[in-house]
DNA sequence: ATACAATATGGAGACGATCTCCGGTTGTCA
DNA sequence: TGACAACCGGAGATCGTCTCCATATTGTAT
């Protein structure tokens, strides 16, 4: 999660701003296109697609915090394995549900084709988690954490139907007693 | 279903064209612009959009046959309410496997926002099906059909993930066994 | 058969979003 | 306070999408 390197004081400041803006843009769920993020930003296009090559790495970046939380939460907790993953479902949905508006972008960090640092630290977790609360017992020990991830993408990306976040939730329920041994 | 008016004849062998262009092309998993399959159906561009306005409708008109005969056989299946929905499941993801190549394409018809005659008539498959089993106190009674459709949508929206084929079939076991009742 | 209205065609080009490229600027370090 | 690397900006090239309308085809009424 760290850079890479040092970034030079100026650039910093910019990819700040870049994804300040864009966290705002999301938050009131306005759609720009790619470049207008640059002038909200304050900054040239090119600046903006230096630091962000796509649109999913912006919003890996405006959310790789949240998402680290979450999942570092998932990771240090002390509860049984088999109810700290299903707490850990439930965050993450809750998460989207709550942020609707953000979502919509969220899927992006959950989408499968893109390996994301949120992206991938997020299927780190759902895996690690899973192969504790398996080991434990709790639920079966032949179910892929990718069929996990197949169904948060599903929420993540389905945020414009009238009943997302009712159903959203219902899937995980769905998905958390379908995970109980049988 | 049935067309709303008769289309003239030199029309009928257009739409029917590009249909079969379309359906050859996804076959193949090209992924044309969408101006080309027009060429491909050697007709105009102008032509493929009056019969066609998005890439979902001509995506719906490919599988339109395909999704309804698998809707129609749940319909009217004389096995036991919960053996149906099982197997109607597992059918429909396992069409969408079989055809990786197409899934991508039928995840539009899957698609909650897009509201085409294949979709909806899915849902309601879906929807029937679940509220069948649901009388016969198969599954819970309490889970909306839209988290069914959201698990099915991820499914078909996830097709670039390396182990696709088996995570989805392992989403719908754990879809299935969630919906039994608790 | 013929003519006329309704229907359909095709593809040039407008449009809008994405992304590249490079002359100029700014930060850093000795 | 040079001097060099790192970084910026944004004009414009590129490319897919979609519209528009002069022309062509089909159906039908006489």
């Amino acid at each position: 999660m760290s850079e890479s390197r040092a970034l030079r004081a100026d650039a910093r400041r910019n990819r700040d701003a870049i994804v300040a803006a864009a966290r705002l843009a999301f938050d009131h769920d306005e759609q720009f296109r790619f470049d207008d993020f640059a002038a909200r930003a304050g900054v040239g296009v090119g600046t903006l697609y230096r630091h962000f090559p796509t649109r999913e790495a912006l919003a890996a970046a405006v959310y790789e915090g949240e998402v680290a939380a979450l999942c570092d939460q998932a990771r240090d907790s002390t509860r049984a394995p088999g109810e700290n993953l299903d707490a850990f479902l439930r965050g993450f949905v809750g998460y989207m549900v709550e942020h609707a508006a953000l979502a919509r972008t969220l899927a992006a960090v959950v989408d499968p084709a893109i390996q994301t640092v949120g992206g991938s630290e997020l299927e780190h977790t759902v895996a690690d988690v899973m192969t504790r609360a398996a080991a434990d017992g709790a639920i079966r020990d032949d179910v892929a954490p990718g069929a996990v991830m197949i169904v948060l993408h599903g929420i993540g990306s389905a945020t414009d139907r009238p009943l997302w976040a009712s159903e959203s939730r219902a899937a995980v329920e769905v998905l958390i007693s379908g995970l109980k041994k049988a």
